[in-house]
DNA sequence: CACGGTAGGTGTACGCCGTACACTCGTCAA
DNA sequence: TTGACGAGTGTACGGCGTACACCTACCGTG
């Protein structure tokens, strides 16, 4: 007995074996009582055990959206763009459904993680591959916003460092280092697309106010449309 | 001098100025160096003297977001629904840039705060107001999600209880009291609306997937249109 | 077989946080 | 004059993230 305990506790540590413990315990117990120590004594160990394998807990947390976005289900193939896209989101949903917790850590967090990028890179393949232009594409993915993942108007904005100085902190835009564009060729698209777009743009890539206007009336001309033609629940799907 | 400081330091402390100061606080140095012992150092008092005046932290985000929603433009009388809805959220856009840290405070709390209230309130009377049944009105309430503030998918899903215990706890949806029905009386009538709605739904006001598709689907036809069209963003209003 | 380096787990400690609880002290009604 | 009361104070506690020094079991090399 006192043997199996030991084998157990000798399971060895491991940077996936502790993100998917924290991934458990956020689900199990909410993300707020996900501290280092409550998920060290999970695993069996000492706090300190855990940053031998992860730096700090923002990296922590990273790993665990990584984790999760992972479970998006792999884009459909050969199906139109619409059909494509929409079955993506609504997996994306039902992750987010498994996860309460991530929408609210996605958008905390000030930068986007790998996998995420990796998820938004094949959403814009899929507009290419549909015949969007760059130029289209770019301007739904800011539309789509919230219902891309169920989150986050604007995931590259500057203004999502909500949590840093607001004061100005004018780092240049970069587009982004080579090696993560030879990754993600989509975005790499679109971004470049945005950014030779027109005059108006001072140095950031793309223009929020144009965005968000461009999404919100993409929704009040549907609204508008829907309300002209008398639309009722009642022919509701199923 | 000495007289002036203690003038100063005499002005009496309130609730007001406390989320006042906070406000200020997080606009400056970001959400995450507001604590009450540094609210209280800005404030020129001992950080217990707050807890005279708010309840504790949670009550103080809570009437953070309260003053920063007051900031938000009354609606625009005698015009059309859907001038007056734009105006509106592009005014609560308007405030969410002065206040970074504010969509994620909005989020992280687990339930309306009364000015949020009195906000979405408003805006179904003017989609009512506008001829809008209360079936479609409410859908659009949905559908808006994150754009009616640049937040918020769910305002009142229960799945935004996303920090606490992800184990059911299944408490009777309880519509809302009375009281609270009375001073919102547009989104009383929607709720009603939705939950004797149709037979689908088993204890909860509205199908969360429903609405989510309705959404998305929304924006998704409204793109198709676009890319049939051949949109392109040169022409850009302006 | 001896050994030294190294990777992984430990223990202690520090400075921050929110806040409970007991207190002081100035003001004002009786 | 007094005494109640409400605003601000001081102290203290438990929890947090994590820096830093330490131990120790293992493994490749001589």
């Amino acid at each position: 007995m006192a043997e199996q305990a030991e084998t157990l506790r000798r399971t060895p540590l491991s940077r996936d074996r502790i993100l998917h413990a924290a991934v458990a315990l956020a689900d199990l117990a909410g993300i707020e009582s996900l501290s280092m120590r409550n998920l060290a004594q999970d695993l069996g160990v000492v706090p300190m055990a855990l940053y031998k394998h992860v730096a700090n807990k923002d990296e922590l947390l990273d790993g665990m959206i990584d984790v999760v976005v992972g479970e998006i289900d792999p884009p459909v193939r050969d199906a139109g763009w619409k059909h494509t896209v929409r079955r993506r989101i609504l997996s994306a949903r039902e992750m987010l459904r498994r996860h309460p917790w991530a929408p609210l850590a996605i958008e905390s967090r000030n930068m986007a993680t790998p996998a995420l990028l990796a998820y938004l890179d094949s959403m814009v393949g899929a507009l290419r591959a549909g015949g969007f232009s760059t130029d289209l594409a770019h301007h739904v993915m800011h539309a789509m916003g919230s219902r891309i993942l169920g989150f986050s108007q604007e995931l590259f904005d500057a203004s999502r460092r909500a949590g840093r100085s607001g004061a100005t902190d004018p780092e240049p835009p970069a587009a982004f280092p080579p090696e993560v564009a030879a990754r993600f060729p989509h975005l790499a698209e679109i971004a470049v697309a945005a950014s030779h777009d027109d005059a108006s743009v001072v140095g950031q890539g793309c223009d929020d106010q144009f965005e968000f206007e461009f999404a919100l009336d993409l929704l009040l001309d549907g609204i508008e449309r829907l309300h002209q033609e008398g639309w009722t629940s009642s022919r509701r799907p199923r």
